[in-house]
DNA sequence: ATTGGCACTCCCCGGGGTGGAGTGCTACCC
DNA sequence: GGGTAGCACTCCACCCCGGGGAGTGCCAAT
């Protein structure tokens, strides 16, 4: 083994024990717990390299080392080996989510299982809706100037709006409407249906043309519309166990962070376009003071391929990667499963 | 002035006293920061009084004393004098949620605003569905064999469930069931509604009674469904503000708490029964061991007399209890005057 | 009933000493 | 050059201690 090689293996071994222990990890407890096969004053030289480098450093002189950002990613890119869940863990997971009787609860299940889980906090993005392909839409008149349009999709979200009419609507219109446009949506995802429509108001006549055209604008601000993205949060009680050790004076600004679901959203969708599969980030890659001594590990969920939303876990950096790592991707695995049954 | 008026003036200088300072209170600054006419000593016996009664208690022998949960009881009830919010804050309150364009939207809003508002944490029960009418039933066939119920109330939430189908059923009994059932559920409380569906199948013939019973069955159990009260929280991060002062320990059992929503729930459901207008729970009241050191103020909202739902908020037992109370108050009003708008 | 005086209690806080863990460096060995 | 043993050094964490102060309860006087 080479000297780097061995370098390697001492961080991750500061890594895990670190993690384990939350206390800084001096080079003998390295040497003792760790099957190192060299003495402490070797590794306090591949330490001072560690160190040099920016993987690890010292609260204060005296003291062992801790990872820090840097060292984290390194390990997480490259030294930590996956870690598989038991076999009795899996079937637990199969059969809590499989008992849930709708959407909502589906969602609520696995949030609440992946907090359990990995004991840190768990985030579940309700399948987008514009990754989601379309069902069935349904136009519903309420009273004499009301319509509700409602959009059904395949993973089972019912979104609905209602229409302002500037009259009453004759019911052969609303029905042949609604015949032409599930005849254009149905089965096509929503992100495609953005200007697919167009060209139904062609096929009405004049007078009935702004009434449709409404419809269908309505229809595509819901696919538009940003805030339309729901995430669901659980878990937040893990962050203070302990008297809220892990963060250095207050959680205050971390469960501020959380409350801001636009943070967690442009999270959510930067990463996103980082994998499919499983992404990490890792202290300030957040970019959000916040949640600077946390980390972020989600996957996306629902497609084969083609992920419809995501689903994570944030802790504070010092977390198991391993195991929350294997725990996002279970959960992620029977939720998916579940959606496309 | 008779001694026992001096000694509830005693008790009111006590408590606001230590809500100010989050400092137990000796009798010498009692008389220095509120205008009791007379010597610490003479204090000192109203005092022990007031400790002999069970309204104060000192942490430790020679510290000042702290209100006890008897004590804020008191308070609560008998010596604090309501707050007015100042016209700007109303108006702030009133431009804040006349913005809102659904009814997500009303309901998120006023829950960050009260949030805001008592540097607390916000809780807001989403219109219960029992208490709201029926504004529109919707039936939608999706696919060959299954069939969309969509409830729509008059404080516009909407509601809807999917019925699985022996086969497809005629556009015609769907059209006449539907007629059918608005005509006996429009503008009624849905709370009214169970039962009151009983006899529409017998208007129908026999071979299509199943399906309409399977109807009724599945809008009885959406109304039945405990469940379906949603509730939405927003200030969690107020409570962990200076390091979780406040709380002897963490505030981990705290938030375990605020996540159960079945604890809420239960006590909202409570306070609800304990009265219509603001109701406050103190300490050990909320009969909850994470509780055991907030207190929960709540109010309802929604109704002329009878409330649709509760709106509340959840600090420390040493909360501003008149400012909590007038917030609350506050935005409930506001949050009636739109829903019924 | 109220008050001034007084002795008493107990927390809070800063200072100083000590033990221990951990480091960096140097000299030495292979 | 890389590994190792030894050693001096640093700095934190802990504990003990003593003084200062805030607050009390009680008593005697008004």
């Amino acid at each position: 083994m080479s000297s780097e090689d061995r370098r390697l293996d001492v961080l991750r071994a500061i890594v895990e024990d670190y993690v384990l222990t939350r206390e800084p990890v001096g080079s003998r407890v390295l040497v003792e717990r760790h099957g190192l096969g060299v003495s402490p004053a070797t590794i306090r030289n591949d330490m001072a390299a560690l160190e040099e480098g920016g993987y690890i450093a010292q609260p204060h002189t005296s003291a062992g080392r801790v990872p820090t950002d840097k060292g984290y990613r390194l390990f997480v890119d490259r030294l930590s080996t996956v870690k598989a869940l038991s076999s009795p863990e899996k079937r637990a997971i199969q059969d809590f989510l499989e008992n849930a009787v709708d959407l909502d609860d589906v969602v609520d299940r696995s949030v609440r299982l992946l907090a359990q889980l990995t004991q840190q906090v768990a985030v579940v993005q309700y399948p987008s809706l514009r990754q989601s392909a379309m069902r069935h839409l349904e136009l519903v008149p309420v009273g004499e100037r009301r319509l509700l349009v409602v959009i059904i999709t395949d993973t089972g979200r019912v979104e609905q709006r209602t229409l302002e009419l500037a009259g009453p609507p004759t019911h052969l219109l609303i029905a042949s409407l609604r015949a032409r446009l599930n005849a254009v949506a149905t089965g096509r995802r929503l992100a495609q249906l953005i200007g697919a429509l167009a060209k139904v108001p062609d096929s009405f006549s004049p007078q009935d043309r702004p009434l449709v055209q409404s419809v269908i604008k309505i229809i595509e601000e819901t696919l538009a519309e940003e805030g339309e993205e729901r995430i669901v949060l659980a878990g937040t009680a893990n962050l203070a166990r302990g008297g809220g050790v892990d963060f250095t004076h207050t959680l205050s600004p971390v469960l501020e962070a959380l409350e801001e679901q636009v943070v967690l959203l442009r999270l959510l969708t930067e990463m996103a376009e980082d994998s499919v599969a499983v992404a990490v980030r890792i202290g300030h890659e957040t970019q959000h003071d916040g949640l600077l001594e946390t980390s972020f590990v989600t996957t996306g969920y629902g497609g084969d391929g083609d992920a419809v939303a995501r689903i994570g876990s944030i802790g504070p950096t010092r977390m198991d990667y391993p195991g929350t790592i294997a725990a996002v991707r279970a959960v992620a695995r029977y939720l998916s499963r579940i959606l496309t049954a």
